[in-house]
DNA sequence: CCGGTCTATTGCAATATTGCGATAAAGCAA
DNA sequence: TTGCTTTATCGCAATATTGCAATAGACCGG
């Protein structure tokens, strides 16, 4: 790998890719799902809800917040919609076009 | 890691992850895009496009043929709506509920 | 049939991710 | 301050991902 991938990629791709990559497991999803829920959430109750360890879950936390999916406040976690509305604003479109694609092959 | 993610998490969390996670690479977005505006295209065109070897364009296709964003025939790839449908029918709402969601912290 | 071209697979190395246990750091009550 | 609880980080092992070169397979024109 002799490139980084801002060199290789789109700069706006590279992002938007580590925005899905951070929504790409299972653990994580299912935190987001738990904080649309009951936002200010401490790490102990995701412990429960994922089955994985505290350090785990620690984690996958900083992983969301790192993606600018979810504010971190000591100790205090949240949905931060302007991620959100930012993941939307590229990831939308590309999903539309999709959907209305009709293969010519 | 004793259990496997279907026993540790729901099912819909753990499709829905690997499409996501297939999408989380900045090679499969640039993929995906030009999908979009050129159907029936073959290997070759990619590589100059994402200025990796072939065999990496090979497997990175295969990644997303394999979540079932594109549809493969005899070195042809094409997008495949139904596939973007099912993730629009799982994402767009929890994307909706994130962007619109007020955080009470 | 033989070449040439294009695609898929294999083998390997480098790196990233995921997970846990152990340990540190932070916050709070007494 | 001392304990207690909660969260974050470190260290390590197992696994997954990513990439390329080399090779195999498929396809087409002659």
């Amino acid at each position: 790998m002799g490139l980084t991938k801002t060199e290789l990629y789109a700069p706006a791709d590279v992002a938007e890719a580590e925005v899905l990559k951070a929504l790409g497991h299972p653990a994580r999803l299912a935190i987001v799902r738990h904080l649309l829920t009951q936002c200010s959430c401490v790490n102990g109750g995701f412990v429960e809800l994922t089955g994985l360890s505290q350090p785990s879950v620690s984690r996958h936390l900083g992983v969301l917040v790192e993606a600018g999916l979810v504010s971190s406040k000591n100790g205090h976690y949240c949905i931060r919609p302007e991620g959100w509305r930012a993941l939307h604003a590229q990831f939308a479109p590309l999903v539309d076009q999709a959907i209305h694609n009709q293969p010519l092959c």
